[in-house]
DNA sequence: TTCCGGTCCA
DNA sequence: TGGACGGGAA
């Protein structure tokens, strides 16, 4: 059995259980900047009320985002957690848009995949899942997110050791796959209902878990 | 109390 | 490698 075969069997076995995720909604590309900052290790609910009060303050827009001040961005993204850092952190992100795009982020789109995230990855506060996700959900380019719930359930599957790190797990999936952003994309968020449903941190729901039937 | 759609720094 | 950052829900 191939890897890309058993990886195309898991997702088939989620898309069947749960169908196509509705993941990352956002009325923009941008939005979907933003909020990958946002839910940097935050439940998404958060997230929600964040985004909802920037749009409210019409700051989903970039160059008015980018002209707050920090304690009123703090405020608007406060629901969010870690607050203080993320507007920080948004703001270094902010920049490097504005910098590299004038926040015209088809032009990113249209440059080498591994430059761009290698110039996310220099952004204080932008790491390895972040980037992708702005790569993948943003950018619409063809990079695998991975997150706890990706390492979680391969580990216990025993298709990587506990201690594999982002890179080689990203690899893993990214070696063998179709570089087809919608695929890679509705993989990620499939793995992460699996995660948040079936395979928690303790009670692990492997006899309900659509994935249940691959272990060995 | 735990856990979340992580990352940086000492 | 461990601690800090933080609100909100279960």
């Amino acid at each position: 059995m191939q890897r890309r075969d058993v990886l195309l069997g898991y997702y088939q076995a989620m898309l069947s259980a749960n169908g196509p995720r509705n993941w990352w909604p956002a009325k923009t590309p941008f939005e979907v900047c933003v909020g990958a900052v946002l839910t940097q290790n935050t439940a998404w609910k958060g997230v929600e009320k964040a985004l909802s009060n920037l749009e409210q303050a019409g700051a989903l827009d970039p160059h008015t985002i980018h002209a707050l001040s920090l304690p009123e961005l703090e405020r608007l993204i406060h629901p969010a957690g870690f607050f203080r850092l993320k507007a920080r952190r948004l703001r270094n992100l902010l920049d490097y848009l504005s910098a590299s795009c004038d926040f015209d982020l088809g032009l990113l789109a249209d440059r080498d995949m591994t430059d761009v995230r290698g110039e996310l990855l220099e952004v204080s506060g932008i790491g390895p899942e972040t980037a992708d996700s702005i790569l993948c959900y943003a950018l619409q380019m063809p990079s695998f997110v991975v997150d706890a719930y990706t390492r979680r359930i391969l580990s216990r599957h025993g298709l990587l050791p506990e201690d594999a790190d982002y890179e080689e797990t990203r690899d893993f999936f990214m070696d063998v796959l179709d570089p087809d952003p919608a695929f890679l994309g509705d993989f990620h968020a499939q793995l992460v209902g699996v995660g948040n449903q079936y395979c928690k941190t303790r009670n692990q729901l492997c006899h309900t878990c659509p994935l249940g039937s691959f272990l060995s």
